[in-house]
DNA sequence: ATGACGAGCGTGGCTCGA
């Protein structure tokens, strides 16, 4: 089974561009962030026709969360736990039967952060732990797992063309970085440093400054994988020639492809 | 040359992102 995440950058703005992917791409569930939409805004009636099962948690402007899946789910989860005052749209999760397996997918749009010294990068750290809260009891019920997204997180250095660039960003702090690994610490593998060796795996570059054209990329939507879906990995991709569409979002699809 | 951003909201220019 395929399972992907991509950042859209408005699902109004980026439908066509989605539609073509999904046709050529058919993958079995795909996590969005950034669909900028609210629930009733969503272009529902465009991807059911073609037969995907939509389910959202969106938000007015900015932020919002979707899946998208040829079954439907048994059962979908809205919020991260830990915290009933935040509203920000930023995470949902559902239960899949794909031929005779069940497998978890939840799909996250983890807070920018910056500027550094405000309470955005508080509360990008205080929702790292809420995510690393409920990664702990996700794990604990031992069925396949996939925590995917946009983490809004450079883990090394091999992550980013120019590290220098992004000393001072919220996205590749220490702080940031050490919270990205106490999650693979819980026992979560990062499907893409599991199946490739592959230099220069990014998944964004920036609208400016030509950061496409030179590549100067950084990875920072990644794919975690359960011990039960860490053993059906078969390959990972990444569709980095959707950067290259017309009307591009700034980030590319991540497709893993587990044992179905 | 080393670069000119883009979406949403809502109609002028802001917020937000990375």
């Amino acid at each position: 089974m395929l399972v992907a995440t991509w950042n859209i950058n408005g699902v109004k703005a980026r439908l066509d561009a989605l539609l073509a992917w999904l046709d050529e791409r058919q993958p079995d569930v795909v996590g969005l962030q950034e669909i900028k939409s609210v629930d009733e805004q969503f272009p529902r009636a465009e991807l059911e026709k073609r037969g995907w099962h939509v389910e959202t948690h969106g938000q007015k402007g900015f932020n919002g969360v979707a899946l998208l899946s040829k079954e439907a789910p048994i059962r979908v989860e809205r919020r991260l736990p830990g915290a009933p005052e935040d509203e920000q749209s930023r995470f949902i999760e559902a239960v899949y039967a794909i031929g005779d397996r069940r497998v978890r997918v939840a799909c996250l749009y983890l807070p920018n952060g910056n500027p550094l010294g405000t309470e955005k990068f508080s509360y990008k750290l205080d929702w790292m732990a809420r995510l690393e809260q409920h990664a702990r009891t996700r794990l604990g019920e031992e069925l396949p797992f996939v925590l995917m997204g946009d983490y809004n997180v450079i883990p090394q250095p091999d992550d980013v063309r120019d590290p220098s660039a992004w000393v001072n960003d919220a996205l590749y702090q220490p702080e940031s970085r050490a919270a990205y690994r106490r999650l693979l610490h819980l026992g979560l593998t990062d499907a893409v440093r599991a199946a490739s060796d592959a230099p220069e795996t990014y998944t964004f570059w920036d609208y400016q400054a030509g950061s496409w054209p030179k590549n100067n990329g950084i990875r920072i939507d990644h794919v975690l994988l359960s011990p039960e879906a860490a053993i059906l990995l078969q390959g990972v991709s990444i569709d980095r020639h959707v950067r290259g569409w017309e009307k591009p979002s700034d980030h590319v699809p991540v497709v893993v492809d587990l044992r179905s």
